[in-house]
DNA sequence: ACCATTTTGTAGTGATTGATACAGAACTGT
DNA sequence: ACAGTTCTGTATCAATCACTACAAAATGGT
C-alpha cells in the first residue's frame, strides 16, 4: 500500500552501522548519514525513527552477526575454548580490511549495558562449563578479564595494531587464562 | 601592564581538564566549558587559544602529573616492578572518586599519538631493565599487553567497576606477565 | 592626568546540528 | 478512474556549535 520505498532498508542499515562503527554515535551526523545512504533526511527518520533509534537498530544488527566475538565463544563447551575462541575471533576481525576497525561494542561509550549483558553472558557459560566446581567462583573475574582483554584489544586494533600484533598480545592473555585455572 | 585577568590560569586550565576527561573532546563544548571556568568565551580565547589548544595543554598537565600510571612504572628498576606498579597505579586511580573515571589518554580516540608514545616508552624502559638478554625481544610485546590491559581497566572504571574489581582483573594479568617472563 | 595595553561582558557571527512541514509522486484497493 | 496511503525532494525549523567584534573597564608607565 503507498509509493514504495526506493532504497533496500537492509542495505541502509547496514551502511549506517558501518558509519556508527567507523565514526561512533556522537560523530556521525544525519547529514554523514544521509548523504552515505543516498537518501533524504525524510526517507531515513520515515525508516528508521530518530537517530539514536536507528543507532540502537544498527547495534542490534552488529551484535547478530554470528560472527559476533561473543557469540562465537559462547558456542563452546569448555572454559578454555569460549576464551581461546573469543580471543581468535578479535584477533581476526579486529583488525580486518573489511569493515571499520576494532569493535562496536566495545568502542562506543554509551554501549555500556551491552558490554555489561556480553559479559554476564560469558560468565554464564563460563559457570555453566565449568568441571571442578571450587573454579565456579572465579568465573566472573575471568569473564571480566576477557572483556577487559577484547575492550584494549579493540582499542590496540583501532590504533592501527595489525592481526600480527593482536596475537601477540591474545598469546599472551591466553597464558594468563591457562594459568590461572590451573591453580584454580 | 593591561587589565589584569580576574581568574586563575592554572585552576582553569584544572577545571576545563576534569570536564574533557569526564565527557571526551567532542562532547565538551565552549559553552560548557565556559559555564564550568564560570569566564566568558573572549577570556577563555585570550587565555588558552582555540578550543584544540586547550584540549593540547590539559592533556600534557594530564600526563605531566606524577601520579600518572605510565610515569610511576617507568621509575621502577626491573621489569616485574615496571608493569606490577603500572597496574596498582592504575587499579587505585581509574576508579577514584577524586576524578573522573579511567584514564584520559586511553580513552580519547583523538590521543592515538600519546598511547604509542606511552608504550614506546614502557617498551624502551622494559628492555632497559633487563637482565636476561634472551627476554628483550619480548619488550615491545610485553608492553603491548600491559598497555592493551590498561585501556581496558580504563574502560571498565568508567562503565562502573570499582577498585575492587579492577584489582581482580589487573592479577589475572600480572599472573599472564610473570608467568611470561618466566617461560621467556 | 593621560596614554598604551590587556581583559571583561555583551552580543552576535556563519556553520552545522537533529528533526520536519509541505507538496507532489507513486503505489494499492475498489 | 478515483480515493487512500505512503514515500520522496525541497526547503526549511529552532538550537547549538566554535568563535569573535566591539566597547567599557582596569591596570602600569610616564
Amino acid at each position: 500500500m503507498g509509493r514504495p520505498r526506493a532504497f533496500d532498508r537492509d542495505t541502509a542499515l547496514d551502511k549506517a552501522l558501518h558509519l556508527f562503527w567507523a565514526r561512533g554515535y556522537e560523530q556521525t551526523s544525519i547529514s554523514d548519514l544521509t548523504e552515505e545512504l543516498g537518501i533524504a533526511p525524510p526517507s531515513l527518520y520515515a525508516a528508521f525513527g530518530d537517530k539514536r533509534t536507528l543507532f540502537e537498530e544498527a547495534v542490534a544488527r552488529y551484535e547478530a552477526d554470528p560472527r559476533s566475538v561473543t557469540t562465537a565463544g559462547l558456542a563452546k563447551t569448555n572454559q578454555s575454548d569460549v576464551l581461546r575462541t573469543m580471543f581468535e575471533r578479535a584477533v581476526q576481525e579486529y583488525a580486518s580490511k573489511d569493515h571499520p576497525h576494532g569493535c562496536l561494542v566495545n568502542s562506543a561509550p554509551e554501549l555500556a549495558a551491552n558490554r555489561a549483558h556480553n559479559r554476564n553472558l560469558t560468565a554464564a557459560r563460563l559457570r555453566e562449563v565449568t568441571e571442578d566446581a571450587e573454579s565456579s567462583d572465579t568465573a566472573e573475574n575471568l569473564a571480566a578479564f576477557a572483556h577487559v582483554m577484547l575492550v584494549g584489544l579493540s582499542s590496540y586494533a583501532r590504533d592501527g595494531a595489525d592481526e600480527h600484533q593482536l596475537r601477540a598480545v591474545a598469546k599472551l592473555a591466553f597464558h594468563a587464562i591457562e594459568v590461572s585455572m590451573e591453580t584454580g
